[in-house]
DNA sequence: TAAGGATACAAAATCGTTTAAGGATCATTC
DNA sequence: GAATGATCCTTAAACGATTTTGTATCCTTA
């Protein structure tokens, strides 16, 4: 007993009308397209009866649209973009849109694949976080004229717009923030990708460092062990064989979780308390920690409107190639326990 | 110069065959529908060579499959859910879907809502975490023959697949566990909400206790406060007027997450580490923390793994309606050092 | 009273596929 | 040498909406 959905046909045969009068009514054009207001309410009396709903598979194959956006990132279990999704979930939903997520793990094959496929599923509009590699994929896409924002990075390479942190500052400030908490040996640890704001990041850490007479100390973990616990046993090792360390500087979210875990298995609680800490992204758990742990936030209210803002320009406007926009927001430092001048 | 992607028709018109031929073709049913390997391959080069690409939607209106499932939870930033939706998403990419995340805050008109949309858009398939109250929408859902799998929790009324944890057992393990460890006063803290699942974790608490001749002290917090940071001003309230408790057992993650902020903020740090805590699911920080939580752990690949099972199951015999079944894994307590006994 | 315009609807094309139902051509068989 | 059957490809009908074009009726107005 499979109950198929009505149809516009099936509705036009019940009630003795063509289907044009029923999608008018149905898409509020009822009055625009003159239909008599006897008509109108008929009509949607009997809508609202068998409580139709339009097959919207037919509807986008006929309007050439979706309604369907996606939020392409590196992990969308990590805190930071999954926290960024729920806000642009949220804010598409009141438009009427919705949200795909999905994750590329920082592999262009992997990106490249999820933008070919939501692609031909015609989705319309992505905000990408782009892996190294995928300056092809987001041409082929700004050509066949579907909006793409990027987030969290830019690729300089294309016009395109993006909305990303100002890396450096943050990178500058907790620098500067450790440095003033008197530590001198402050080693910076980030990850192996080519990606511009890492290296911003690690701008930011050596200008702070060489102002004020410091010396760099830098450990590159692979990429693909950053979020195993094999990072782990690189920040081990790194930490042992150069203990005149006495602060730790995490250049992203997930390393500072292994990087915590793996120090708090060399030194004991209180070793551990003796070493500044300070990471770029802030999370949740940061704050509860013991000691709690200092961070760069990134505002992420504001990054997620300002992406939807950028993108419901883009539909709204279709077609017309608009302007550009590079927006760089400012984060802010959060002083915690673990950054605090130790004695 | 909009680039219109070509279609079936336009590489008919310049290849001079039939949009059937191509389709045929396009489908790897060449050979089965007896076209000549010589057209074959003039076909197959063309569409590489102009790197044609099949639009999805008018694929979908023409089958009726879109090849999308709905992956619906609570909160898709939450640890368990987050980790789980990788997995799933993996499996099923492996089998030429897509999978679609979306959060009901355990809303129920927002999972209505959410259900609606996504069913108006064709999806093949639900995976869902059900929030009280959407009992009919699921059975709307079958009606339609559409495949839907509960997880985390089960609806009674309902003749439906399920994939669950024996909820029973882990809060038994955990409440035993904290006793054996000496700890006399356990407070059991949870939400307010009428979930099958907590009524479990409350049951195998509660029996655990009875059993010792202990008396159950028990918390409920609000649902919709207990993401916030006022449910750990519940937990500080409650465990300030009740300083007799030694033993805390939080019976969600998100729970814990507030606990033991609040926690930190009521006691220093010797004093939290004098109480016995333990939570239900694990959490990647929990190993980080310090003290280490201890934590019943949810089988998180193998509840993946059966979930999609039962899905491509009733994907591939589409229509018939199999049996149903209702799986109830088992996890796997991890104890750690905030749950062994104090000196 | 014929031309012109508004009103109120319907017919039919269209979006880009899949697929059932037909041909046309040629070799085989009795 | 007509019937049968492969082989190889095409025609045309879906899928379910939107939208352009068409048309019947009635009302003005010169």
């Amino acid at each position: 007993m499979k109950k198929k959905r009505p149809s516009l046909k099936d509705i036009a045969e019940v009630l003795k009308v063509s289907t044009t009068t029923i999608s008018f009514v149905l898409n509020g054009k009822g009055k625009e397209k003159k239909i008599s207001d006897e008509l109108i309410t008929r009509v949607e009396n009997y809508l609202k009866e068998i409580n139709y709903k339009p097959n919207l598979v037919a509807r986008s194959l006929r309007t050439g649209s979706t309604r369907v956006l996606v939020f392409m990132v590196e992990d969308i279990s990590n805190y930071f973009f999954s926290k960024i999704g729920r806000i642009i979930e949220d804010i598409a939903y009141k438009n009427d849109y919705r949200v795909l997520f999905c994750s590329t793990e920082n592999n262009a094959k992997r990106a490249k694949d999820l933008i070919q496929l939501f692609h031909e599923r015609q989705v319309d509009g992505f905000i990408i976080v782009p892996p190294p590699g995928i300056e092809e994929d987001i041409k082929y896409l700004l050509d066949n004229e579907t909006p793409v924002v990027l987030f969290d990075r830019k690729i300089n390479s294309i016009n395109v717009d993006s909305v990303t942190l100002n890396n450096y500052e943050g990178a500058y400030q907790i620098t500067e923030h450790l440095i003033n908490e008197h530590f001198k040996k402050i080693a910076f640890i980030t990850i192996d990708l080519d990606l511009l704001q890492m290296k911003d990041r690690l701008k930011g850490y050596e200008n702070a460092i060489i102002e004020k007479d410091l010396k760099p100390i830098i450990l590159e973990i692979p990429y693909d062990t950053a979020n195993a616990n094999e990072s782990g046993e690189y920040i081990s090792d790194f930490l042992n064989s150069n203990p005149e360390i006495d602060g730790v500087f995490f250049a992203t979210n997930y390393l500072a979780q292994n990087g915590l875990k793996a120090i708090t298995k060399i030194y004991n609680v209180e070793g551990l308390s003796k070493l500044g800490i300070a990471c770029f992204d802030d999370n949740i758990f940061f704050e509860m920690y013991s000691p709690s742990i200092t961070a760069f936030a990134q505002p992420i209210e504001q990054m997620s409107t300002e992406l939807m803002n950028i993108m419901f320009n883009h539909l709204k406007n279709k077609g017309e190639s608009l302007p550009k926009k590079a927006l760089v927001l400012e984060g802010s430092l959060i002083k915690r326990e673990s950054s605090l001048q130790k004695n």
